[in-house]
DNA sequence: ATTATCTATAGATCTATAGATAATGC
DNA sequence: ATTATCTATAGATCTATAGATAATGC
């Protein structure tokens, strides 16, 4: 194996476990011993490449809230279509980045809770993108309504409700898993069943009819 | 000072303090020394009076989950009141508890994320309380809607959408003050104002009209 | 006598680095 | 020559306990 090759593993390798270690366990409790185990090499490499463990963490941190970032603009792109697709299709798309993304929201909510200087990063970086997509979707909402084709809500609202409704199933995992266990056939088809939930809550709720 | 009036100082202390930084923190990341030191006693009284941390913090949690329990026996208590109220009712209390217990929520989740095996005590002592609140409002649901009065909806998802919007403005509690905050003029009148907004978003969903 | 408290410290764990050695590219 | 990797260990932190001392109740 020629250097780039070699280098770029052990850093690469070292990313992903770190990433799997820190969304499981937070910063407190994961620990740069058991990352560079599971990466499989030694610990000295860890800090070879990434000097501390704030370091490495942050890299983590800024990856994670470039995807919440993403998905968030994702959103806003779909202008075209009518407000009723345009929800059905952004609370769908969430939920299933979510789905992608178990671990994220509990994530995210701790470490923010923790150390709220963090926060800098997110106010620049997710406030805008969430301001645009209520912006968005809050004139499309008033036009609708005034067309008498559905409520006026509070798009704020809305959009709460929405990431409410959708990470729950997620931060509650095992809580459902026992408490529900018994009520739903299988952890798949209760999350689609779920999601399908949160796109009628919404449309429900602004009056606007699903199929 | 008597002994009796002694012995519960300390162990009272230490369980303050404890409460407060287990819930804060986590059960990695509450460190037995800081526990100490925020009850005011020496870091050799909290084993003294607890031998480990692990039994502390299993006081702590049983004592939480209790109060987790408590909360949602008294909804079924009001089964003498119309589905609309109790409704009402069911929901601001439970809001109303989170709101007193605001750390309460996370705690739980990371917990029993991270240690699985505490589900034992979760199964036991919340999953039949929570199957008597859904039993109770489904045969609630089941009568009016048989009546006309409102629609035929699933309780277990009526309770999932009441727990996830009510959890949501304190898990993401500095996520909300920033990306929100110049959008809402105090957080007191923000929460004031989600809680009508939950209650509103569910008895929407029944189509049992508010007033 | 028994219970509560303190000081001191053992032993484990964890982050970080120093310094030696091996691999790679010029 | 430079970059990557390894071994060994320093230094900090944390849980837990041992053993001495003070307070309390009989």
């Amino acid at each position: 194996m020629d250097r780039a090759n070699n280098q770029r593993d052990t850093e690469a390798l070292i990313l992903q476990a770190a990433e799997r270690e820190f969304l499981e366990k937070g910063y407190t409790g994961a620990k740069t011993t058991s990352i560079a185990e599971a990466a499989g090499v030694t610990h000295a490499m860890l800090h070879y490449y990434f000097r501390t463990k704030d370091k490495l963490f942050e890299k983590i941190l800024a990856d994670k809230l470039d995807k919440l970032g993403e998905i968030m603009f994702g959103v806003i792109g779909n202008t075209g279509l009518p407000l009723r697709e345009r929800l059905v299709q952004g609370i769908e798309g969430h939920f299933d980045f979510i789905a992608a993304n178990p671990l994220l929201p509990r994530f995210v909510f701790n470490e923010l809770h923790s150390l709220p200087d963090r926060l800098e990063a997110v106010k620049y970086k997710i406030a805008p993108l969430a301001k645009a997509v209520i912006d968005n979707l809050q004139a499309a909402i008033d036009e609708n309504s005034r067309r008498g084709k559905c409520r006026h809500v509070d798009a704020r609202m809305i959009v709460m409700d929405i990431v409410s409704l959708n990470i729950f199933p997620f931060l509650a995992n095992p809580l459902i898993s026992t408490t529900f266990g018994t009520l739903f056939e299988s952890r798949e088809a209760f999350l689609k069943m779920r999601k399908k939930e949160n796109v009628r809550t919404i449309l429900d709720k602004l009056r606007l009819d699903y199929e």
